[in-house]
DNA sequence: ACCGTCAAGTTCCATACGGAACAAAATCCA
DNA sequence: TGGATTTTGTTCCGTATGGAACTTGACGGT
Protein backbone atom coordinates (compact mmCIF):
# COMPACT_ATOMS: atom_id res chain seq x y z
CA UNK A 1 0.00 0.00 0.00
CA UNK A 2 1.34 3.68 -0.55
CA UNK A 3 -0.16 6.73 0.07
CA UNK A 4 -1.78 8.91 -2.75
CA UNK A 5 0.85 11.54 -3.16
CA UNK A 6 -0.51 14.12 -5.31
CA UNK A 7 2.41 15.87 -7.94
CA UNK A 8 2.51 19.20 -5.33
CA UNK A 9 3.55 17.45 -2.57
CA UNK A 10 6.05 15.29 -4.45
CA UNK A 11 7.14 18.41 -5.79
CA UNK A 12 7.61 20.06 -2.28
CA UNK A 13 9.81 17.52 -0.92
CA UNK A 14 12.03 18.12 -3.79
CA UNK A 15 12.43 21.88 -3.35
CA UNK A 16 15.61 23.18 -4.11
CA UNK A 17 17.24 19.78 -5.31
CA UNK A 18 18.19 20.78 -8.64
CA UNK A 19 20.19 23.56 -7.57
CA UNK A 20 21.54 21.73 -5.15
CA UNK A 21 23.70 19.27 -7.10
CA UNK A 22 24.81 15.91 -5.16
CA UNK A 23 27.52 17.62 -3.15
CA UNK A 24 29.28 16.88 -0.03
CA UNK A 25 26.26 15.91 1.98
CA UNK A 26 25.80 12.10 3.55
CA UNK A 27 24.10 9.62 1.45
CA UNK A 28 21.26 8.96 3.83
CA UNK A 29 20.55 12.70 4.77
CA UNK A 30 20.16 12.87 0.71
CA UNK A 31 17.82 10.24 0.99
CA UNK A 32 16.05 12.05 3.91
CA UNK A 33 15.47 15.29 2.34
CA UNK A 34 14.49 14.26 -1.31
CA UNK A 35 12.58 10.99 -1.05
CA UNK A 36 10.99 11.90 2.39
CA UNK A 37 7.43 12.96 2.46
CA UNK A 38 7.54 14.09 5.60
CA UNK A 39 10.63 16.96 4.27
CA UNK A 40 9.46 19.16 7.25
CA UNK A 41 10.11 17.71 10.03
CA UNK A 42 13.53 15.62 8.60
CA UNK A 43 14.72 19.52 8.04
CA UNK A 44 13.75 21.47 11.39
CA UNK A 45 15.10 18.55 13.13
CA UNK A 46 18.59 18.14 11.18
CA UNK A 47 18.91 22.01 11.22
CA UNK A 48 17.55 21.85 15.34
CA UNK A 49 20.40 19.26 16.16
CA UNK A 50 23.22 21.03 14.13
CA UNK A 51 22.83 24.07 15.98
CA UNK A 52 21.82 23.18 19.40
CA UNK A 53 24.58 19.74 19.88
CA UNK A 54 27.37 22.31 19.10
CA UNK A 55 26.12 25.21 21.52
CA UNK A 56 25.22 23.60 24.15
CA UNK A 57 27.91 21.22 24.51
CA UNK A 58 30.24 24.33 24.57
CA UNK A 59 27.78 26.18 27.12
CA UNK A 60 28.09 22.82 29.50
CA UNK A 61 31.86 23.18 28.77
CA UNK A 62 32.45 26.54 29.48
CA UNK A 63 29.70 27.52 32.02
CA UNK A 64 28.43 24.26 33.47
CA UNK A 65 25.11 24.91 33.07
CA UNK A 66 22.69 22.06 31.08
CA UNK A 67 20.56 22.94 28.83
CA UNK A 68 17.25 23.62 30.59
CA UNK A 69 19.29 25.86 32.88
CA UNK A 70 20.92 27.36 30.01
CA UNK A 71 17.00 27.91 28.63
CA UNK A 72 15.86 29.21 32.03
CA UNK A 73 18.86 31.95 31.60
CA UNK A 74 18.30 32.85 28.34
CA UNK A 75 14.82 33.51 28.48
CA UNK A 76 15.08 35.86 31.87
CA UNK A 77 17.76 37.20 29.58
CA UNK A 78 15.46 38.34 26.96
CA UNK A 79 12.77 39.41 29.39
CA UNK A 80 13.28 39.86 33.05
CA UNK A 81 11.08 38.41 35.76
CA UNK A 82 9.32 35.53 34.32
CA UNK A 83 7.41 32.67 35.94
CA UNK A 84 8.87 29.00 36.26
CA UNK A 85 5.53 27.90 34.06
CA UNK A 86 5.64 30.52 31.70
CA UNK A 87 9.33 29.61 30.74
CA UNK A 88 8.32 25.67 30.61
CA UNK A 89 5.12 26.51 28.56
CA UNK A 90 7.19 28.54 26.00
CA UNK A 91 10.06 25.98 25.67
CA UNK A 92 8.57 22.82 25.85
CA UNK A 93 10.56 21.28 28.39
CA UNK A 94 7.95 19.71 31.49
CA UNK A 95 7.97 22.07 34.27
CA UNK A 96 9.95 19.49 37.18
CA UNK A 97 12.64 19.76 34.68
CA UNK A 98 12.88 23.44 34.93
CA UNK A 99 11.80 23.35 38.35
CA UNK A 100 15.26 21.56 39.16
CA UNK A 101 16.76 23.98 36.47
CA UNK A 102 16.17 26.52 38.90
CA UNK A 103 16.62 25.64 41.73
CA UNK A 104 20.57 25.00 40.57
CA UNK A 105 20.54 28.32 39.47
CA UNK A 106 19.43 29.89 42.58
CA UNK A 107 22.31 28.14 44.48
CA UNK A 108 25.13 29.68 41.68
CA UNK A 109 23.96 32.71 42.62
CA UNK A 110 22.64 33.05 38.25
CA UNK A 111 18.92 33.84 39.04
CA UNK A 112 16.97 35.44 41.52
CA UNK A 113 13.77 34.56 43.09
CA UNK A 114 10.92 36.89 44.38
CA UNK A 115 7.89 35.73 45.90
CA UNK A 116 4.91 37.06 43.74
CA UNK A 117 2.34 39.21 46.29
CA UNK A 118 -0.40 38.20 43.45
CA UNK A 119 -0.06 35.13 43.51
CA UNK A 120 1.59 33.36 46.65
CA UNK A 121 1.98 30.02 44.64
CA UNK A 122 4.30 31.47 42.12
CA UNK A 123 7.59 33.04 42.03
CA UNK A 124 8.81 35.85 39.90
CA UNK A 125 12.69 35.53 38.39
CA UNK A 126 15.12 37.68 38.10
CA UNK A 127 18.56 37.65 36.35
CA UNK A 128 21.14 38.81 38.42
CA UNK A 129 24.43 40.24 37.20
CA UNK A 130 26.13 37.36 36.91
CA UNK A 131 23.55 35.47 35.12
CA UNK A 132 23.42 38.82 32.31
CA UNK A 133 27.31 38.68 31.89
CA UNK A 134 26.75 34.80 31.13
CA UNK A 135 24.16 35.59 28.76
CA UNK A 136 26.03 38.01 27.09
CA UNK A 137 28.66 36.15 26.49
CA UNK A 138 27.28 33.05 25.53
CA UNK A 139 25.23 34.76 22.37
CA UNK A 140 28.30 35.53 20.77
CA UNK A 141 28.92 32.23 19.67
CA UNK A 142 25.05 31.66 19.32
CA UNK A 143 24.76 34.52 17.11
CA UNK A 144 27.63 33.24 15.02
CA UNK A 145 26.87 29.59 14.76
CA UNK A 146 23.21 30.97 13.47
CA UNK A 147 25.48 33.37 11.24
CA UNK A 148 27.55 30.16 9.64
CA UNK A 149 24.47 28.27 9.02
CA UNK A 150 23.04 30.70 7.19
CA UNK A 151 26.02 31.93 5.28
CA UNK A 152 25.28 29.84 2.08
CA UNK A 153 21.92 32.15 1.70
CA UNK A 154 21.63 35.71 0.44
CA UNK A 155 20.25 37.70 2.23
CA UNK A 156 17.33 37.95 0.59
CA UNK A 157 16.66 34.29 0.99
CA UNK A 158 17.62 34.75 5.06
CA UNK A 159 14.77 37.39 5.16
CA UNK A 160 12.39 35.34 3.31
CA UNK A 161 13.31 32.38 5.57
CA UNK A 162 12.84 34.50 8.82
CA UNK A 163 9.42 35.55 7.36
CA UNK A 164 8.17 32.30 6.72
CA UNK A 165 9.16 30.60 9.75
CA UNK A 166 7.80 33.20 12.00
CA UNK A 167 4.63 32.84 9.76
CA UNK A 168 4.31 29.73 10.76
CA UNK A 169 5.39 29.88 14.43
CA UNK A 170 2.65 32.61 14.66
CA UNK A 171 -0.28 30.56 13.62
CA UNK A 172 0.53 28.28 15.82
CA UNK A 173 -1.83 27.96 18.16
CA UNK A 174 -4.55 27.64 15.43
CA UNK A 175 -3.38 24.16 15.11
CA UNK A 176 -5.79 21.42 16.41
CA UNK A 177 -3.42 19.45 19.50
CA UNK A 178 -3.44 15.85 17.19
CA UNK A 179 -5.30 13.76 19.16
CA UNK A 180 -8.11 11.09 18.27
CA UNK A 181 -5.84 10.81 14.83
CA UNK A 182 -7.00 6.93 14.49
CA UNK A 183 -9.89 6.70 16.35
CA UNK A 184 -10.64 3.31 13.56
CA UNK A 185 -8.43 1.25 15.10
CA UNK A 186 -9.94 -1.66 16.97
CA UNK B 1 27.55 45.95 27.15
CA UNK B 2 25.57 45.39 24.05
CA UNK B 3 26.37 43.54 20.74
CA UNK B 4 26.89 45.72 17.86
CA UNK B 5 23.37 45.26 15.96
CA UNK B 6 23.38 45.70 12.05
CA UNK B 7 19.88 46.59 10.68
CA UNK B 8 19.70 44.32 8.69
CA UNK B 9 20.05 41.77 11.88
CA UNK B 10 17.46 43.90 13.37
CA UNK B 11 15.73 43.90 10.00
CA UNK B 12 15.99 39.44 9.79
CA UNK B 13 14.70 38.94 13.28
CA UNK B 14 12.08 40.96 12.71
CA UNK B 15 10.85 39.11 9.76
CA UNK B 16 6.95 38.90 9.21
CA UNK B 17 6.31 40.84 12.10
CA UNK B 18 4.34 43.24 10.58
CA UNK B 19 2.16 40.42 8.74
CA UNK B 20 1.87 38.54 12.10
CA UNK B 21 -0.15 41.02 14.13
CA UNK B 22 -0.95 40.14 17.78
CA UNK B 23 -2.28 37.32 17.55
CA UNK B 24 -2.53 34.08 19.88
CA UNK B 25 0.64 33.36 20.44
CA UNK B 26 2.23 33.35 23.71
CA UNK B 27 3.54 36.40 25.26
CA UNK B 28 7.01 34.48 25.96
CA UNK B 29 6.80 33.55 22.26
CA UNK B 30 6.39 36.71 20.87
CA UNK B 31 9.56 38.03 22.83
CA UNK B 32 11.49 35.02 21.42
CA UNK B 33 10.28 35.44 17.64
CA UNK B 34 10.90 38.77 17.49
CA UNK B 35 13.38 40.46 20.36
CA UNK B 36 15.76 37.28 20.21
CA UNK B 37 19.42 37.71 18.64
CA UNK B 38 19.16 34.02 17.81
CA UNK B 39 16.23 33.89 15.74
CA UNK B 40 16.84 30.87 13.81
CA UNK B 41 17.50 28.52 16.45
CA UNK B 42 14.43 29.47 18.13
CA UNK B 43 11.90 29.21 15.41
CA UNK B 44 13.59 26.09 14.63
CA UNK B 45 13.80 24.29 17.87
CA UNK B 46 10.04 25.34 18.17
CA UNK B 47 9.00 23.98 15.61
CA UNK B 48 10.85 21.09 15.66
CA UNK B 49 8.80 20.64 19.03
CA UNK B 50 5.42 20.95 17.61
CA UNK B 51 5.95 18.38 15.44
CA UNK B 52 8.12 15.68 17.61
CA UNK B 53 6.15 16.26 20.40
CA UNK B 54 2.69 14.79 19.80
CA UNK B 55 3.97 12.60 16.98
CA UNK B 56 6.38 10.37 19.00
CA UNK B 57 3.89 10.68 22.47
CA UNK B 58 1.39 8.77 19.70
CA UNK B 59 3.79 6.41 18.36
CA UNK B 60 5.09 5.78 21.30
CA UNK B 61 1.01 5.01 22.59
CA UNK B 62 0.31 3.23 19.78
CA UNK B 63 3.01 0.67 18.86
CA UNK B 64 4.79 1.00 21.93
CA UNK B 65 8.46 2.37 20.04
CA UNK B 66 10.40 5.30 21.90
CA UNK B 67 11.84 7.95 19.30
CA UNK B 68 15.30 6.20 18.51
CA UNK B 69 13.35 3.38 17.87
CA UNK B 70 10.96 4.74 15.57
CA UNK B 71 14.05 6.60 14.12
CA UNK B 72 15.76 3.19 13.05
CA UNK B 73 12.81 1.88 11.80
CA UNK B 74 11.43 4.88 9.85
CA UNK B 75 14.93 5.35 8.54
CA UNK B 76 14.75 2.09 7.24
CA UNK B 77 11.50 2.67 5.66
CA UNK B 78 13.00 5.33 3.33
CA UNK B 79 16.34 3.05 2.44
CA UNK B 80 16.40 -0.28 3.90
CA UNK B 81 19.56 -2.19 4.32
CA UNK B 82 21.50 0.06 6.20
CA UNK B 83 24.14 0.14 8.57
CA UNK B 84 23.95 1.09 12.54
CA UNK B 85 26.64 4.02 12.03
CA UNK B 86 24.80 5.34 9.38
CA UNK B 87 21.56 5.74 10.74
CA UNK B 88 23.38 7.04 13.89
CA UNK B 89 24.86 9.55 12.23
CA UNK B 90 22.35 10.84 10.09
CA UNK B 91 20.41 10.85 13.06
CA UNK B 92 22.22 13.14 15.42
CA UNK B 93 22.02 10.09 18.16
CA UNK B 94 24.66 8.85 19.47
CA UNK B 95 25.43 5.11 18.09
CA UNK B 96 25.06 3.52 21.41
CA UNK B 97 21.32 4.51 21.96
CA UNK B 98 21.02 3.44 17.97
CA UNK B 99 22.56 0.00 19.07
CA UNK B 100 19.81 -0.44 22.08
CA UNK B 101 17.15 0.64 19.77
CA UNK B 102 18.03 -1.78 17.32
CA UNK B 103 17.88 -4.43 19.78
CA UNK B 104 15.03 -3.70 20.86
CA UNK B 105 13.14 -3.74 17.07
CA UNK B 106 15.04 -6.92 16.48
CA UNK B 107 13.44 -8.51 19.74
CA UNK B 108 10.54 -7.22 18.42
CA UNK B 109 10.41 -8.56 15.24
CA UNK B 110 9.91 -5.70 13.47
CA UNK B 111 13.79 -5.26 11.77
CA UNK B 112 16.20 -7.82 10.79
CA UNK B 113 20.15 -8.06 10.92
CA UNK B 114 22.17 -9.85 8.38
CA UNK B 115 26.21 -9.47 8.91
CA UNK B 116 27.89 -8.09 6.35
CA UNK B 117 30.37 -10.94 4.59
CA UNK B 118 32.59 -7.77 3.24
CA UNK B 119 33.00 -6.23 6.52
CA UNK B 120 32.74 -8.31 9.75
CA UNK B 121 32.34 -5.36 12.06
CA UNK B 122 28.96 -4.06 11.32
CA UNK B 123 25.46 -5.66 10.62
CA UNK B 124 23.46 -5.10 7.95
CA UNK B 125 19.94 -4.13 8.90
CA UNK B 126 16.69 -4.53 7.31
CA UNK B 127 13.15 -3.98 7.91
CA UNK B 128 10.47 -6.99 8.05
CA UNK B 129 7.26 -6.92 6.65
CA UNK B 130 5.42 -6.53 10.46
CA UNK B 131 7.63 -3.40 10.05
CA UNK B 132 6.78 -1.97 7.26
CA UNK B 133 3.29 -2.26 8.15
CA UNK B 134 4.02 -0.12 11.46
CA UNK B 135 6.21 2.93 8.63
CA UNK B 136 3.50 2.81 6.64
CA UNK B 137 0.82 3.07 9.09
CA UNK B 138 2.55 6.08 11.23
CA UNK B 139 3.24 7.86 7.78
CA UNK B 140 -0.18 8.95 7.82
CA UNK B 141 -0.42 10.92 11.09
CA UNK B 142 3.21 12.61 10.45
CA UNK B 143 2.25 13.78 7.08
CA UNK B 144 -0.80 14.77 8.40
CA UNK B 145 0.78 17.04 10.87
CA UNK B 146 3.17 18.38 9.01
CA UNK B 147 0.12 19.41 6.62
CA UNK B 148 -1.78 21.24 9.63
CA UNK B 149 1.94 22.82 10.47
CA UNK B 150 2.18 24.58 7.03
CA UNK B 151 -1.39 25.67 6.39
CA UNK B 152 -1.34 28.76 7.43
CA UNK B 153 1.25 29.10 3.92
CA UNK B 154 0.32 29.57 0.73
CA UNK B 155 1.54 26.83 -2.10
CA UNK B 156 4.17 29.14 -3.15
CA UNK B 157 5.43 29.93 0.27
CA UNK B 158 5.66 26.35 1.47
CA UNK B 159 7.86 25.45 -1.64
CA UNK B 160 9.86 27.98 -0.69
CA UNK B 161 10.30 27.16 2.42
CA UNK B 162 10.93 24.22 1.21
CA UNK B 163 13.71 25.15 -0.87
CA UNK B 164 15.83 27.35 1.60
CA UNK B 165 15.60 24.91 4.51
CA UNK B 166 16.84 22.18 1.87
CA UNK B 167 19.52 24.55 0.34
CA UNK B 168 21.02 25.81 4.36
CA UNK B 169 21.20 21.57 4.51
CA UNK B 170 22.72 21.00 1.97
CA UNK B 171 25.35 23.45 2.90
CA UNK B 172 26.06 22.27 6.23
CA UNK B 173 29.31 20.28 4.86
CA UNK B 174 30.86 23.31 4.85
CA UNK B 175 29.90 24.43 7.84
CA UNK B 176 33.33 24.87 10.71
CA UNK B 177 32.78 22.41 13.72
CA UNK B 178 31.99 25.12 16.27
CA UNK B 179 35.33 24.66 17.98
CA UNK B 180 38.08 26.87 19.29
CA UNK B 181 35.66 29.67 19.62
CA UNK B 182 37.05 31.66 22.81
CA UNK B 183 40.94 30.59 22.88
CA UNK B 184 40.59 33.77 24.32
CA UNK B 185 39.41 32.66 27.95
CA UNK B 186 42.00 32.31 30.80
C1' DA C 1 -18.42 31.00 53.09
C1' DC C 2 -17.69 26.56 51.40
C1' DC C 3 -16.51 22.96 48.30
C1' DG C 4 -14.92 21.24 43.77
C1' DT C 5 -11.82 22.31 40.27
C1' DC C 6 -7.83 24.19 38.50
C1' DA C 7 -2.99 26.03 38.38
C1' DA C 8 2.07 26.55 40.23
C1' DG C 9 5.91 24.13 41.88
C1' DT C 10 8.11 20.32 44.17
C1' DT C 11 9.28 15.53 45.11
C1' DC C 12 9.51 10.62 43.95
C1' DC C 13 10.94 7.15 41.16
C1' DA C 14 11.76 4.14 37.25
C1' DT C 15 13.97 4.55 33.12
C1' DA C 16 16.37 6.31 29.18
C1' DC C 17 20.33 8.70 27.94
C1' DG C 18 24.92 9.54 26.48
C1' DG C 19 30.02 9.67 27.68
C1' DA C 20 33.75 6.55 28.22
C1' DA C 21 35.94 2.36 28.12
C1' DC C 22 35.93 -1.78 25.59
C1' DA C 23 36.43 -5.94 21.99
C1' DA C 24 36.84 -7.17 17.40
C1' DA C 25 37.74 -6.32 12.81
C1' DA C 26 39.49 -3.43 9.08
C1' DT C 27 42.89 -0.26 7.30
C1' DC C 28 47.09 1.89 6.82
C1' DC C 29 51.97 2.18 6.23
C1' DA C 30 56.55 1.10 6.69
C1' DT D 1 54.13 -9.00 7.56
C1' DG D 2 53.19 -6.79 11.73
C1' DG D 3 52.10 -3.24 14.75
C1' DA D 4 49.79 1.44 15.22
C1' DT D 5 45.33 3.62 14.11
C1' DT D 6 40.59 3.87 12.90
C1' DT D 7 35.98 2.08 12.70
C1' DT D 8 31.88 -0.72 14.22
C1' DG D 9 29.11 -2.03 17.61
C1' DT D 10 28.36 -3.31 22.63
C1' DT D 11 28.63 -2.81 27.69
C1' DC D 12 29.09 -0.16 31.93
C1' DC D 13 27.60 3.26 34.81
C1' DG D 14 26.40 7.77 36.74
C1' DT D 15 23.08 11.18 35.83
C1' DA D 16 19.35 13.70 33.72
C1' DT D 17 14.70 13.17 32.35
C1' DG D 18 9.87 13.34 32.50
C1' DG D 19 5.41 11.02 34.13
C1' DA D 20 2.65 10.88 38.17
C1' DA D 21 1.45 11.89 42.62
C1' DC D 22 1.44 15.55 45.89
C1' DT D 23 1.10 20.28 48.35
C1' DT D 24 -0.36 24.66 48.50
C1' DG D 25 -2.85 28.46 46.89
C1' DA D 26 -6.34 30.65 43.55
C1' DC D 27 -10.74 30.65 41.48
C1' DG D 28 -15.64 29.93 40.36
C1' DG D 29 -20.17 28.96 41.39
C1' DT D 30 -24.07 28.44 44.43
Amino acid sequence: MQLEISSFDALLRQGGKAAAGSHGVDDLVSVKLWQNPCWLSFRINFLALQFNEPIYRWIEKEYGLARPEFVVLYSLGLSNGLTASAISSSSGFPKNTMSRAIQKLIDKNIIRREIDAADLRSFVLFITDEGKRIVDQAMQPMVEREKVMLSGLTPAEKLMLSELLAKVVVDSPNWPPMINIEENEE
